[in-house]
DNA sequence: GAGTCGAGTCGAATCGATTCGAGCGCGTAG
DNA sequence: CTACGCGCTCGAATCGATTCGACTCGACTC
């Protein structure tokens, strides 16, 4: 492709003795062709190795790329890390692979400017994936491009986009671990704000949320009318803080019965220090996460969790970006979670 | 962009007063123009709302796009949850973004035929991961169009690609196993074939081995000597279904005291099983794994395993992509692998 | 004062397709 | 026999830039 030598359809047109407009017809499909001219364009094209109509050279006619840009904001410095992640990307490739789209992976690294290719990559829409403010500069950036965009994880504020119903979800948990019997329920949150660290954090005020997800959990909290008893904030959705949030929660004289954790990983973790403290779950301590991620390596136990359906959360919003392409518009999309109780969670010790 | 009504150079050169090519050039800074003039075009861009060249049209132009795709083979089925496959795509992301070029993420099922955006999909070069075969269509596919590649994972047969050093980092971790005295060791590989199941396999008669990595690693086996005692295949690099073929192993008569898995994974799986049979690590078995991942739910516990440094295998590739985008020719590339010792291997038992 | 040089600007060709309107035969209806 | 319609093909405009060669004009040299 390019100033190469690979034939071009004047080539093959002048090749199979027609004019480049019968040609292109001839490939297209789209217009009346006899049958034989058909035959003698596409055999000159297969000698000459033609193997299609320069897709470049199409988008510019056609005004249309047919790719989305997905740009995947490194607030987590671990975007691909994050199975949440990972999975809705997936759930998106595979809606776009199936439309015969083209997926334009972006990171956004935070630190320097927005990306070069936000600025000038092409794309016919976004899909914007982790940055949760919406001043962000990257939006700025494709709101002056006139690239239309959707959210994943969108907030209510926002007016396109696709997320889930983080506060129902909440409110389930919470509803089951109350039916179980726990009154002292400490929160393991989500980061709050850019660059926080783990510890422990005052329930009550909590200052603003610069992350949606994490704000949409919180107001599941409010909404379901519980109390923490203590809160702890992980500075990123794995493993090894929510162990150590974990503890921080634990080793209190207060210790709470139950943990609400905001992630699965985190729960995960705090499944992990629970054991360490010679806790067993779920006799001395319930541990509810929210994702509803399959972690083999908790086995025999397996997590009380919201689960959401990551890989239709990205479909989803495939479906939505690609309407925006076409000049559509799209709504706000909420999608439901559903409890999953598991051996994590159980009555409240006596 | 599009057929829409967003603004042109044409109109901008127009609103300036100039000639499109006086306003090309004051664009791309290509070429002696007044300052004068640059300011007035650049003042009747801002006005007009115009945000750059057309990358589409520039694209034609100049004959390349700027972008590479990135093909994920999903021969196991999870290209997205194997923090192999993520961590190479998290640097080939980096490298690629910090040169200003695009990346077209593109899943290959492998179910029905080569995706469409592999036929027709804009690209200057390509990067294949997790498709073994020399002879994929996909590969043809690319080769019909004069798209030049290279490979993950590549092996020897490979003209260009990155690769690591599996053999020496396997013969790495015989050595040490035998230095701690181990003289029963068993192999926990990963798949040989496609769909092949967990199971119990004879060490010595393997068959065709289809996948890269997996042929790659038991060279190394071979090189070093080893004669496994054992040998399970797990149909997935994923820790449940290490866990069910270290099983096998371990529940055997001639139980073996070391177990070298081929990926972490598996290792970690091989982990959580010895402990459910009661069996202490490192004391009662060693394990080893492959690749270096850290995994933070099998602590207190560290693997030992063969380091490979993810990002910047992808960080090569993309490099690699990059030279072969601008007509350069790329070699075959080998990192090495480096030994970490961790706490689940230790001293042969008496 | 004529000639040279160079900075600055412009016109036109080009990249590789798509697509619209026009043209050309040929068959059939009037 | 003329006129009309239809099926097929073609020429030319267009998408939005880049870039080369030519041209203009003022400054400088001899």
């Amino acid at each position: 492709m390019g100033q190469s030598d690979r034939p071009t359809l004047a080539d093959v047109a002048a090749a199979a003795g027609v004019s480049v407009s019968t040609a292109s017809l001839a490939f297209s499909g789209a217009g009346p062709v006899a049958a034989s001219t058909r035959d003698r364009v596409l055999a000159a094209a297969a000698e000459l190795g033609y193997t299609g109509p320069n897709p470049i050279a199409r988008s510019l006619r056609r005004g249309r790329s047919g790719v989305i840009a997905v740009v995947l904001g490194a607030e987590l410095a671990s975007a691909f890390s994050d199975p949440i992640h990972t999975g809705t990307l997936d759930g998106v490739a595979r809606e776009l692979g199936e439309r015969g789209l083209g997926l334009l992976l972006v990171r956004s690294d935070h630190f320097g400017d927005v990306p070069t290719l936000v600025r000038e990559g092409v794309m016919d829409a976004a899909i914007i994936a982790g940055l949760s403010d919406l001043a962000d500069p990257v939006l700025d950036a494709l709101r002056a491009r006139g690239v239309p965009f959707v959210r994943v994880d969108a907030g209510p504020q926002d007016v396109a986009g696709v997320g889930i119903d983080d506060a129902a979800g909440i409110v389930g948990l919470v509803e089951h671990l109350r039916g179980l019997g726990h009154s002292r329920i400490a929160v393991l949150s989500l980061p709050l704000r850019h660059r926080d660290a783990t510890g422990l954090v005052d329930p009550r005020s909590l200052g603003p949320i610069a992350f949606t997800p994490t704000a949409n959990r919180w107001a599941g909290v409010r909404e379901s009318g519980l109390v923490p008893v203590a809160a702890a904030e992980a500075s990123s959705s794995v493993v090894e803080e929510g162990r150590a949030a974990a503890r921080l929660l634990l080793e209190r004289d207060d210790r709470p019965t139950a943990i609400l954790a905001f992630s699965d990983l985190l729960a995960g973790g705090a499944v992990l220090a629970a054991r360490e403290l010679g806790l067993r779950v779920p006799q001395d301590v319930s541990v509810a996460g929210f994702d509803g991620l399959e972690l083999p390596w908790l086995a025999p136990d397996r997590l009380t969790t919201a689960v959401q359906g990551l890989v239709e959360k990205g479909r989803l919003t495939a479906r939505a970006a690609a309407a925006l392409a076409d000049g559509e518009s799209s709504p706000l999309v909420r999608l439901p979670v559903v409890l999953r109780v598991g051996t994590t969670t159980g009555p409240a010790p006596a």
